[in-house]
Order: C-alpha cells, then sequence, then structure tokens
DNA sequence: CTCTATTTTCGTACACTGTACGAGAATAGA
DNA sequence: TCTATTCTCGTACAGTGTACGAAAATAGAG
C-alpha cells in the first residue's frame, strides 16, 4: 500500500490521497508520478521560498503541462501537504526512548528544527493544518513512545507534541526572519530608527531600557535550546 | 505626533508610516482617512476571513475606487500592519503590575487571546513579521513592566515576550482551527476515519493508543492555561 | 483674478494566480 | 476492432495586486 504514485487520487479525502488505491491498470500510463512533482515543487521552494511555488512554474521544471498536475493532486492545498510530507521523510529515525524523556524530547526538536533550517518554507507551509501524511505519521509514533515515560494519557501527549512542533516551527520562523532581515539591511536599519525614536520620545522607558541593553552574543542555537528546556520542563507537569 | 491620517505617507518606512507628516496642506483634500479604510478592511477580515480582504472589495466597503487606496498604504501589506495595529488598540490597559509577574503575565496572555477570538484573523495576520505600531507599542510596554520584577535583562525581556505572543498566537490559532474543523463535520470525519485506518495498521501502535484515549472534557480555557502556566514557568528562569 | 505646484481620485491595463472545461491521445480488456 | 477508461494539456476565465496617467481639486504666488 501507498504505491509512491501515480494518479487516481482525484479526493480531498486523506485516506483517498494518502492510502490512494494503486489498480489502474487501464487507460493512459502516466507520463510522470506524483513523486517527481513533489520533489519539483520542494526543490523550487528550497530554491527560491514558498511564494515561487505556483503550478505554472512546478509544471514547467517537471516538463508537464500545467493541467497534468491535477491528475496527481487535486488542488494546490494539497500539493502543499505532499511537500511537507515529503520533506519529512528526510527525519531520521530517531534513536530508541532512553528512558530519559527530556533528552529525548531534546533530540526530537532538534531533529525537526534541523529539517526546517535545511527547508525553510516549512515552518510557514504547516501553519495551516494538515492531514499528517506516512512520513509525519512515522515520526509521530516515535515522538509518542518518547513522550511515553512522562505519564500523561494518550490525549495529553498527542497535545504536547502538537505544542512542541508548534514552537519549534515558531522559533525557526523567527530565526529566519532575523536572519535574513540581515541581509537586506535597508529594511531593518530603517526599522532600527523607527524603534529609537520611539524610545526617545519619553513615552516608552521599558523600551528605550531594553534597547539600550547590550548586543546580544548569543547564538540561535543558544537560544533555541534555552527556550526548549523552558518548554519540555514544563510540557511532564500536568 | 501620530496623526490619525491622511494621506502623506508614500513610503514603507515605518517612520513614514507611523509617525508620518501631518504637513501637507495642499492639494486636493483627502476624501476618505487611513482609519476609515483600516477599520472597512478589518470589519470585511472579521466577517469572512482575511483571504476576503482584498484591495477591491476595501475599496468598495468604503466607497472608494480601487487605487485611491493607495493613497493611504503603500500596498496591501502595509494595510494589514495597519489593521494589525488598529485592532491592538482594543486592547485594555493591563492594570500596573502587582508584583506577582506570574500572574500579571497571564493577565496579559488572556487579554491577548481575548483579542484574537474576537479576531480570528489576528494570528495568521502576525505569523509574518510585522512593524509594531503605537498601539502595539504602548501594550508592549505594559508587558516589558510587568516582565521586570523577573530580573531578565531588556534584551531578554523583549525575547520573553516575543515567545509569549507567538505561543498565544499559536494556541488560538489551534483553537480556531478545531472549532471551525467541527463546523465542517465531512472533512474532519473524513480525516477521523483515516487516523483510524492508520492507527489500525498494526505499524503504529503508539498512534492508536492515543486516540483510544477516553474523550476530551476539558474546555479550551483550561487547555490554554495550562500550557500557559508551564510556558511562564519557564520563562523566569534563565 | 490667473497661474502654477501640489495632492488626491480613480479608470484602464497588465502580468500573474488557481483551476474548469473539453478535445485529443493512449492504453486494456472484450 | 470496438469501447471504456485514463491521462495530457491548450484555452479560457475570474480573480489578484498594482503601475500608469489623465482629470480634478486645492493653496499660495503673481
Amino acid at each position: 500500500m501507498t504505491r509512491d504514485g501515480g494518479p487516481g487520487a482525484t479526493g480531498v479525502d486523506p485516506q483517498q490521497l494518502w492510502l490512494g488505491p494503486a489498480q489502474p491498470r487501464r487507460g493512459r500510463r502516466p507520463a510522470f508520478s506524483r513523486e517527481a512533482i513533489t520533489s519539483a515543487a520542494v526543490a523550487l521552494a528550497d530554491a527560491e521560498g514558498l511564494e515561487a511555488v505556483t503550478m505554472r512554474r512546478v509544471a514547467e521544471r517537471v516538463g508537464a503541462g500545467v493541467m497534468s498536475l491535477y491528475s496527481y493532486a487535486p488542488d494546490k492545498e494539497t500539493l502543499l501537504e505532499l511537500m511537507v510530507d515529503h520533506v519529512s521523510g528526510e527525519l531520521p529515525t530517531t534513536p530508541a526512548p532512553t528512558g530519559d524523556w527530556r533528552a529525548d524530547l531534546r533530540a526530537i526538536a532538534q531533529i525537526q528544527r534541523d529539517l526546517m533550517l535545511r527547508h525553510p518554507w516549512l515552518p510557514a507551509a504547516l501553519s495551516t493544518r494538515r492531514v499528517p501524511g506516512p512520513n509525519t505519521l512515522a515520526f509521530l509514533e516515535r515522538a509518542l513512545a518518547a513522550l511515553r515515560p512522562t505519564g500523561l494519557d494518550g490525549t495529553a501527549r498527542l497535545e504536547a507534541f502538537a505544542q512542541l512542533t508548534a514552537f519549534v516551527a515558531g522559533h525557526v520562523a523567527h530565526e529566519i526572519a532575523q536572519s535574513s532581515a540581515a541581509r537586506s539591511p535597508d529594511r531593518s536599519a530603517a526599522e532600527a530608527r523607527y524603534l529609537a525614536a520611539v524610545a526617545a520620545d519619553g513615552h516608552h522607558p521599558e523600551l528605550a531600557e531594553a534597547l539600550s541593553a547590550p548586543g546580544r552574543p548569543l547564538t540561535p542555537e543558544a537560544t533555541f535550546s534555552r527556550f526548549l528546556n523552558r518548554l519540555i520542563d514544563g510540557l511532564g507537569t500536568d
């Protein structure tokens, strides 16, 4: 099952999409594959960002007509879901739970962060609710196992994982915004001037003090694990 | 300062946008106001969601030609920033810090959540980085004051506030997605069937167990404060 | 008053988006 | 060979943000 596959799943029903039928052994033979189309879309997003992923540009990369894509995914939203699950296939198999669930969760979050840094469009793509595909589910399975020693019940473990993922996505999105702001200095310099002006107006003493603090020698990694530790410490308690 | 505003701010420079010039006392008199346009856009988003906010539909509501909007905001992205700061004006003045910074932060987060529930498009609008307008800055100022007793330095307090806001936005987005999923039962029933099928395949024992847990009698409020407490507990520690 | 500079209004136009439709090509089984 | 089925993809359409520029309105100068 889960044929990597050709067309045939023409519904948005997740069951049709992910466990789609492999039977159609009649009619014209597919010229492309869902895999190829998804990969092309991912490559495009990696290279030029999520907004570059248009049906036309994906078709161009694949060498297909635009409308042919619709034989493999019923609409663009679904293609995004395919993309998310596609890159989730890169998530390395986590080691078996060590018993130290905090350490295990830290490792899981680091893995997620690495993936998101490799595919900077991923946090944005995750911001709308998605149906988990097989790769996502496999990772979820391992995360739930890691959460078992917390003593939380099933629902709470699902919630904790969602919470963790949302946190990582949010943090990485912030990280990416920071670093890409550094790459367009005009905009961020203007913003800094604006904030400085506000701080100097006398009505924002707290902001003024916060902005006059010494520069931050902290690496993104350090900030990430600091926040991560805080969150994880809280997860186990009920 | 911060004239509510006629046109004149034609740059995306935040200084021009928020502290824009009030001088232009020549030329044709503006027929509308930035306030009116922003309010119309907010009303539209409240009623029909963020994707209904198009320049054409906003102009229609205001009674202006489409291109006239560009005299008040240089582009749509900026209009979204104006919308965010506009509704931030509804944030009630927080009481003076009580000394119990955890309680103060809880109150602040609750205020943010209330605002986001009143304007369900707000979490999505916050998901891209925005320059804080005057209303946002006023609220930030109070939040920084509430964080003072933590002993964190300025930079860390800014980070903590960003963290808190991101958390609230993420959580409310999740809440909204849940409740709107309940309103389209076809989709969510199909999703439930799919997950049940996956859980029954024998390869996802953890998921199977998590899904078979007893139903959740927890109100969204209870879940929110549980997660909130966890996060806040972690914020103070360095 | 007229003249000019300035500012706002907004119709038209353009490039771009996702995708509905349907004609044609290719295939498998009868 | 005929028919049902499936995929391919050109064309078309409604919708998007916004560039451009002509017309209208205003303020101050002469």
